[in-house]
DNA sequence: ATTATTTGTAACTATAATAGTTACAAAAGG
DNA sequence: CCTTTTGTAACTATTATAGTTACAAATAAT
């Protein structure tokens, strides 16, 4: 994946999850990244949007809006990507070449295969997971 | 990956193993892909760099250096791209704040994990699988 | 040897996704 | 009512990919 929206949304969540009930604002966890606040509040609301967290227009991120242990990181994948594929194919091939024509439907099933054992792994991995390592 | 070159990298050797002896050109291959033959070019300088295909100028591509069975979409993977990891880590995150020192090597242990399985997938897979498609 | 053809590569443009930034209305706590 | 923060729109900058043009170097074939 090209983006690095997965790994800020992790970084994002882990903050909100580490003060527990304590509000934390988009500038505090924004300050943790080293970036700016429009940028965590974007990925925040996202994230706001699959029930993860719990913001307050005043006071921030009130907290997690469910376990740590039951947001997996492809929960958090299929929450900020707009798409759900790992890899890309090539379209608009020749159609009139025996190849170009069924290039598309072969890979896709190749790749399909080979993306849902990624998405397995991905899913076997929550954030309770991660915050471990920071205690 | 937000790249296709794999992708067109596997409809390259597709395209090449099917003719067998018989030269083709990186013209003929282009039109099979509908892009232009300075693209497919480029792969190709990859491809037999990785000891693919054997070419010839003049004449053009002579077919494959190794069996179609003996070529993993791992290799190709490797042989056309320049990063090796399929998912991005963001990196100068601020190192005072106990989150933001430890993100990126916890990430990298995870993310490798899971990589590794992505790999092991592509690794079992062969051109030869893909051509039986055509056949 | 000469010629025709194709690779191999450099240099460039175009396109698209991501990242980063500024700005501000709307919401809500105090 | 005031202050603070979210939520979002609009914009710029940056980077990677894709696509294109051009041409020297290589080489098969005559």
């Amino acid at each position: 994946m090209y983006s690095t929206k997965l790994s800020v949304s992790i970084h994002i969540l882990s903050v909100i999850a580490l003060m527990g009930e304590k509000p934390v604002t988009s500038e505090y966890i924004a300050s943790s990244i080293n970036t700016n606040p429009a940028l965590v509040r974007r990925l925040m609301s996202r994230l706001k949007r699959a029930k993860f967290i719990e913001t307050s227009t005043k006071l921030g991120v009130m907290g997690l809006a469910k376990e740590a242990k039951d947001i997996t990181l492809l929960d958090i994948f299929f929450a900020v990507e707009d798409q759900t594929d790992l890899f890309s194919i090539h379209g608009n091939t020749n159609q009139n070449c025996p190849i170009g024509a069924k290039i598309e439907i072969t890979l896709k099933d190749v790749y399909d295969d080979i993306q849902n054992a990624t998405k397995q792994k991905l899913a076997a991995v929550t954030l309770a997971d991660i915050i471990k390592e920071f205690k």
